[in-house]
RNA sequence: GCUCGGAUGGUGGAAUGGUAGACACGAAGGACUUAAAAUCCUUUGGCCAUUGCGGCUGUGCGGGUUCAAGUCCCGCUCCGAGUACCA
């Protein structure tokens, strides 16, 4: 019988899916384990090649988890709101649900070929109401929510309430936007209006009137993660700062959480590095600098408070709310001027515009330490978002300071010693203090991290100032000026001010619309829906929630994904708890992966789920670059010369399909028939051969270099294709796609399909194993184990490989040991595997089969080799029985024939042993 | 600029401080074939020797630690990823 991966697969998978066999369901009596994959955005465009790369490493883990005794949970769903299907459904006026729906189907046709463990029963889609009921479920929780900072956790807005109501604002420390302080008279006595107003400062989803990334083109607000180097990752539109009403997450609150988690989970190093320069905490003070002949008070946050003697003037962000009570008459025209430049500069432009600008205000701040009168500046380089807005400018000791002193002539005081700052500043924390004493503070002497600390000290002393941790993490901006996503929960009152619905009054459904873009008048496209407002003719909510919505708690959903009376039950989320291993890409590094720990956090503060934390491991999977192949056409024929060939001539490359090449070789026949031009194209041939050239780029459909899944699967079977992506190299590396190495693999099924049979004969027979075949299987075990728990993929392909061909070798026929080694294979190639398995006699699927276990008694070798280096260059080796002493193993080194060349008549100085690998003789 | 990775044959890549280059691809030669495909065998880092079965050299560069360094330490070069007026 011939190995025919067709039939093989395609009845294996139909068997799985008929009787349920990787059905999961909550079992007391096992461990559990849970193995998630980012579930994808189904694109109109499909899978890739490298789509399946994090999937097929996820599927591994599942299978060998399962063989060990787990419970595994492993799910799929779709990430199925986003701003493709909007883009296309404002195209092309195709609802986006149809295109989703079609994607969708697609995918999972695709994913299917593969043949993964998923759960299909847990399937998630984010657009579905049953699934974004529980989207805008947390909403309306975090609505409720403010965030108490001495208790550190979520708490109910009705205790804030009764708090305002008999205390005021004494005793709260909540987090907020502003700090607020008012009697509970004053409280009692605002109008509802003013109530909800106040209490917007404080909740945790809250609107609120933010700076956000405006993206025109899109006609959306975006997150900062949304945005790279001023534009839109989306689509690459440019992106303007603009202020808006907005609602908001308070993720800011969960800062310093989110940080210190990082320390108990198993990411990798450079992930958790990312999330914490995003978090991005510093140390500093809060100082106040008063204005000088006005009572206005100017707070700058600094992490170089020593540096308080070389302050020589103050910079604001040009949207500070200060600017307007500080600008004097005559220079009001040209700071209006240049407020006006700024806010019309998109932030692209900012960017690359890094010419040092700004103006004087006109007014002055005093020094607290040192009396001194320093000028009030605005500049575009001090950003409004961070700390207060405001800075005190040290120029000799801070390169930005330092442009700007530099650009409008202030003076520039050194402060440590031995710092030349004429050319540019010293902004190094090391050195001793100068220049920096006065009868207040005494730095002069001190070290750098002294005087911070000195300073600080005095700080709180003089009561100047506080000491203050600030964090870069920003606020989440949760609106989005869209058709396609989840529609709030909320309503508007007759004042415009906003109410959450009932919880019972959820699913709140995404109305129909005509078109999918903003009316006339501007408003998002839920403004053309009909009847969009409540029971009671409340207008409800024109936004729809962003992506990272319906992603930041599907984890959790797929616990319990039939649920309608909570996201997840008690008891399934306390038995799943949460994500054992998780498998996606580093591009979700600060959204997806903060929103989601957020999320948890949230949750985690209600008792509503069990782990502070979503994702205990977490595995990145590197990208799958394309690998273009090009042709040469020498300029003006149609005449192509072969790579090797092409320096001889004058020649364009040309991007050629990677479907119509083989090995880099180009199939001639089907290259004339790829396009109509290169119908009657000549060739010049080396060796016979087209030999195409080859360059690593992005996969994209404009370079040709797209690989499907579904053609090798169709060429070489899905097993294969498993295989090779794992053997293609480290899981976590990025690396081209390349075909040129696939039938290394499929040679290694086809031989282990030989081993089983010859010709149409049945060759296995009960014989019991020889103590060779069972030395090479336990060596597989160990090694494939090891592997697979270290996710080391690519060599345990390997070490399959080195024992079939051992096996082989050694004309192994025993069944014992290809029952094993089935198993082992099971969670690489389940397919071969489950056929292989019931070859052998076996009415069980292979996936119920137990993981072997090897026994270091079959890997003791009886010889034992010794590499015999003199002065640590090796020589020679030797072989001595295994268990010789160290002693005698000396002796049998050096009286080995060999050894009298490279001792030369002296005596050995030293001699190192090490057991069963080498003798080192130094002479 | 900052942070984190990485650099090993023609290629993808192996190597708990212990015989560098496993495994695979490609290439060359051979066997079986009328021929091709498939399959199998041999060789394959470089240089030298190959009527000596061996020698020298070698993991981006320069130092160091060690009996022993691709691996650890210090200083560079280059490449990749992320991030950026964050005070």
């Amino acid at each position: 019988m011939e190995y025919n991966y067709k039939e093989i697969e395609q009845r294996w998978q139909k068997y799985w899916k008929e009787n349920n066999t990787y059905k999961t369901e909550i079992d007391n009596t096992r461990p559990k384990y849970y193995v998630l994959d980012m579930f994808p955005y189904p694109s109109g465009a499909g899978l890739h090649v490298g789509h399946p790369l994090g999937y097929i490493a996820s599927d591994i883990f599942s299978r060998y988890k399962r063989l060990q005794g787990f419970n595994v949970l492993h799910p799929m769903g779709y990430d199925a709101y986003g701003l493709p299907a909007e883009q296309y459904a404002i195209q092309t006026g195709q609802h986006p649900e149809i295109t989703t729906v079609r994607n969708i189907n697609r995918y999972r046709e695709q994913l299917d070929k593969i043949g993964f463990c998923y759960d299909w029963d847990r399937e998630i889609k984010t657009c579905d109401p049953s699934y974004y009921k529980w989207t805008q479920w947390a909403f309306i929780k975090m609505f409720k929510s403010y965030y108490d900072n001495d208790k550190q956790k979520a708490c109910p807005i009705d205790e804030l309430v009764a708090s305002f109501a008999s205390n005021g604002t004494n005793g709260i420390n909540a987090a907020c936007n502003e700090q607020l302080s008012f009697s509970a008279e004053e409280w009692n006595g605002m109008s509802s209006k003013q109530q909800e107003e106040t209490l917007m400062n404080y909740r945790i989803a809250y609107l609120g009137n933010t700076m956000v990334n405006w993206c025109p083109k899109l006609g959306t607000v975006l997150a900062n993660d949304e945005v790279s180097e001023g534009v839109s990752i989306r689509g690459g539109y440019p992106v303007e700062q603009k202020m808006m009403r907005q609602w908001c997450l308070r993720v800011s609150a969960y800062a310093q959480r989110l940080l210190d988690g990082l320390d108990t989970i198993d990411w990798t190093e450079s992930l958790k590095e990312t999330q914490r320069n995003w978090i991005g905490r510093s140390e500093g003070a809060e100082m106040k600098f008063h204005v000088s002949g006005s009572d206005m008070v100017l707070e700058i946050f600094t992490t170089r408070a020593d540096t308080i003697f070389g302050v020589t003037f103050m910079v604001l962000a040009p949207e500070s709310e200060y600017v307007d009570s500080l600008v004097t008459e005559d220079m009001r025209d040209e700071v209006e001027k240049y407020i006006d430049e700024v806010k019309h500069k998109t932030e692209r432009e900012r960017l690359i515009d890094k010419q040092v600008s700004g103006v004087f205000t006109g007014s002055y701040a005093i020094n607290p330490v040192t009396g001194n009168e320093i000028p009030i500046y605005i500049s575009d380089y001090v950003l409004a978002g961070y700390g207060t807005g405001a800075i005190m400018a040290v120029p000799a000791h801070d390169s930005r300071d330092y442009a700007f002193a530099r650009h409008f002539n202030l003076p520039i005081i050194p402060l440590i010693e031995g710092a030349d700052v004429s050319e540019e500043s010293f902004d190094a924390k090391e050195g001793k203090m100068i220049n920096s004493s006065n009868d207040k503070l005494q730095l002069n002497g001190l070290d750098v991290k002294e005087a911070i600390a000195k300073t600080k000290e005095y700080i709180k002393a003089a009561g100047i100032g506080c000491v203050k941790v600030n964090y870069r993490l920003r606020d989440a901006i949760f609106s989005r000026q869209r058709y396609w996503g989840e529609p709030f929960p909320v309503y508007y009152d007759e004042d415009n001010m906003p109410h959450v619905l009932n919880e019972d009054e959820l699913p709140l459904l995404l109305p129909e619309v005509d078109k999918f873009l903003p009316t006339e008048t501007g408003e998002p496209p839920l403004g053309r829906a009909k009847n969009w407002k409540t029971k009671d003719g409340h207008p409800l909510e024109l936004c729809t929630m962003p992506g990272f919505a319906g992603s930041s708690a599907y984890y959790l959903r797929y616990m319990d994904p039939h649920n309608d009376n909570a996201l997840v039950s008690k008891e399934a989320d306390e038995y799943w708890r949460n994500v054992d291993l998780y498998v996606g890409g580093t591009e979700h590094a600060t959204g997806h992966l903060i929103y989601s720990r957020f999320w948890n956090k949230f949750l985690y503060d209600y008792g509503y789920v069990c782990e502070p934390e979503p994702f205990k491991k977490l595995i990145n999977q590197g990208m799958i670059q394309g690998r273009s192949n090009f042709v040469y056409r020498i300029k003006d024929t149609n005449t192509f010369v072969s790579f090797n060939l092409r320096k001889d001539y004058d020649v364009t490359p040309i991007h050629v399909d990677v479907n119509i090449v083989e090995n880099d070789i180009l199939d001639l026949d089907k290259f004339k028939a790829w396009r109509p031009e290169f119908n009657n194209a000549e060739f010049i041939l080396e060796n016979g051969k087209y030999v195409c050239g080859y360059g690593i780029e992005k996969m994209s459909k404009s370079m040709f270099n797209v690989v499907n899944p579904d053609d090798i699967v169709e060429k070489y079977g899905a097993d294969t294709l498993r295989l090779y992506e794992m053997f293609l190299g480290p899981i976590e590396q990025s690396k081209p796609w390349d075909t040129n190495g696939i039938d290394g693999v499929n040679r290694f099924l086809k031989k282990l399909w030989c081993l089983f049979y010859k010709g149409d004969n049945f060759l296995l027979t009960d014989d019991e194993p020889t103590a060779e075949a069972l030395k090479s299987l336990h060596k597989l075990i160990k090694k494939v184990t090891f592997d697979i728990e270290h996710f080391s993929y690519n060599t345990s392909v390997s070490a399959f490989m080195i024992c079939v061909n051992e096996l082989n070798a050694m004309k192994c026929t025993s069944k014992a040991i290809y029952s094993d080694l089935v198993v082992l294979l099971a969670p690489f190639a389940p397919h071969i595997s489950e056929e292989l398995w019931h070859l052998l006699g076996n009415d069980t699927t292979v996936c119920d089969a137990k993981w072997p276990e090897w026994n270091e008694k079959y890997l003791e070798e009886s010889v034992v080799k010794y590499a015999v280096s003199f002065n640590g260059k090796t020589r020679f080796s030797i072989e001595v029985p295994a268990g010789t002493s160290k002693e005698d193993v000396e002796k049998a080194a050096l009286s080995n024939s060999m050894a009298e060349k490279w001792v030369a008549g002296k005596t050995p100085k030293k001699i190192i042993v090490v057991p069963n690998k080498i003798v080192n003789i130094v002479i």
